[in-house]
DNA sequence: ATTCTATAGTTGTCTATACAACTTGCACAA
DNA sequence: TTGTGCAAGTTGTATAGACAACTATAGAAT
C-alpha cells in the first residue's frame, strides 16, 4: 500500500500564484514594481504560457497585481480587503447560527409615493407603492427592523404574501430575479419609533443599511434595515 | 475611411456569460436549476470548450453559479453583493475627492501591553507596544480618529516616523508588507474623549471600524477608526 | 437486499499554437 | 523640432486536443 500524501501537489498555476504572492509578502517585490512577463515566468517554471496567464490573471482579479495590455504587470498599489456581503434571507442566516427566528408584522399596506420615494423607485409622485414593516427576532431578541417599499410593477402580488411564513427578502428573490443592488451603511440614533420596535432606549446607536434592488427594467425594492448597534456588526477578512 | 463601430463585438466568452446571466435575470433559469454542461454550451455557441469553461468559471468566481466537479453547474442560491473594501491611505482618499487633508498628532508613545491588547497582537502581557493617536481632517472638518497599536517586532522604527508628513497607514504599507487583514464595523456612541477629538456632542453616534493586519509572521497592527456617524458611510454595489 | 464495479458524463488542469490588441521606444522623415 | 511609422515586447482571446479527478447511475456479483 502506498502512503497517502497529506499535502497534495498543488496545480501548476497555483504554484505560480504562490510564488508571486510570496515575493510580495516578503517584500522582495514592492507595490509598483514590475512583475516578470508571462514569457519570463513561463521559462522560469517550465509551463505553458496559458498556465502562467491563468495564474497572473487570477491575481489581477483578486487585486494583488495590476495589468495593462501591451505594457506589463505591476504589483498593485493598494491592497483590497475584498469582503463579499451577501443578500440572504435573515431567516436562513439566523437558523444557520443555530438560533430560532420569529417575525412580527407591524404593517402591510399600499400607499401613494411621496416625491423622494418616487424618485428612488423611478415612479411618478403619488404612484401606488407597497409598504411593509417587520421586526425580526433571534431567540426572542429583536435584531432587525425591516422597513420596505416595493414597486408594484415589479412585484404585483407582494401584498398577498404571508410574511409570517415567508420573509420579504425570500419572497422578492423568488418573484423578482435580482439584477442589480446597491447599499450603504451608516450609524444613526434610534428614533423613538425605531427604539420602541427594537426594545432600545431612545438615543441608542444603530447600524442602518439602506439597500435598493433592481429587477430587470424596474427598481424593485428600497429597504431600510435597522440593527441595534450594540448587538450587531458587519465583518470581513482579507488574505493575500 | 471605415466607420468606427460604437459597440464593438464582445469576445466570445463574454457572449456566453451574457447569455447565461440573461437566462437568470429573466427568470428562465431559477436558483437551483441546472446550467447546461460545457459540452452543450460548446455546441450551442460553436466555440471551443476552453472558451465556455472560462465563461462559466468566471461566473462561478462571481458567485452567479455554483459548480461541482463531476456533477455539474447550477444557478447559485443566494446572490452576493460583492463589495471590495480597500485599505487605502486616508490622505490619498481625501485628495482623490478633491479636498485637502490635514492631521493632528495627539500621541506617539511606547507602552506596556495590557492583557487583551497583548492577546490580539500575539505578544506577552507587558511587552513593549507602540501607540499613536491622530485626528484626520477633510477641509478642516474632523473625519476620522485613528487610535493605533503597532507591534515593534514587525515595525521597529514606527516611532521615528513623521506622521505630519506620512500617515501611519502609508508608513505601515511601506514597511510591513500586508499578508492578511480582518475588520469589523459597528455603531457606538462617542465617548467623551472621542467626541472632543472629533468635535461632536457627547452621545452622537459613530461608525467604528476595528481592523487588525498581519505581516509575515507578526500581527503588525491593531487600529480603531472612529468616524462621525452623520458625516460618513460605507457603500457598495452589485451588478449581475 | 446489499455491495461492488464498470461506465458515462461532467468539471479541472495543462499544452502548444496562433493571432489580435495595445504600449513603448526608436529610427527616420518632414 | 515635430511627427510618422515601424518593430519589439506584452497582454488578451481563442482553438483543438489530452488526460485527470470526481459524481452518479446502472448493472453485476455477493
Amino acid at each position: 500500500m502506498t502512503s497517502t500524501l497529506l499535502t497534495r501537489a498543488l496545480p501548476a498555476y497555483e504554484q505560480v500564484k504562490a510564488f508571486i504572492k510570496q515575493q510580495i509578502t516578503t517584500g522582495v517585490w514592492r507595490p509598483g514594481d514590475n512583475v516578470p512577463s508571462e514569457a519570463a515566468l513561463q521559462q522560469q517554471f517550465g509551463v505553458s504560457r496559458m498556465t502562467v496567464n491563468r495564474a497572473v490573471k487570477e491575481l489581477a482579479v483578486e487585486g494583488v497585481v495590476s495589468r495593462v495590455q501591451g505594457s506589463g504587470t505591476v504589483v498593485a498599489q493598494l491592497h483590497r480587503i475584498s469582503s463579499t456581503l451577501e443578500i440572504r434571507d435573515i431567516h436562513d442566516e439566523i437558523l444557520a447560527r443555530g438560533h430560532s427566528h420569529s417575525t412580527q408584522v407591524l404593517k402591510v399596506e399600499s400607499l401613494r409615493a411621496p416625491a423622494e420615494l418616487a424618485r428612488t423607485l423611478k415612479l411618478h409622485t403619488g404612484a401606488k407603492v407597497f409598504h411593509s414593516v417587520l421586526v425580526h427576532y433571534e431567540d426572542g431578541v429583536a435584531i432587525q427592523l425591516e422597513d420596505r417599499h416595493v414597486n408594484p410593477a415589479a412585484v404585483p402580488d407582494y401584498l398577498q404574501a404571508d410574511f409570517a411564513a415567508t420573509t420579504p427578502t425570500r419572497y422578492l428573490l423568488e418573484h423578482a430575479p435580482l439584477t442589480e443592488a446597491s447599499y450603504s451603511i451608516e450609524a444613526t440614533l434610534a428614533s423613538a419609533h425605531e427604539a420602541k420596535c427594537l426594545g432600545l432606549k431612545r438615543g441608542e446607536p444603530c447600524l442602518v443599511m439602506t439597500r435598493s434592488t433592481v429587477s430587470g427594467p424596474h427598481v424593485a425594492s428600497l429597504v431600510r434595515l435597522v440593527y441595534p448597534g450594540m448587538r450587531y456588526s458587519f465583518g470581513g477578512k482579507f488574505q493575500l
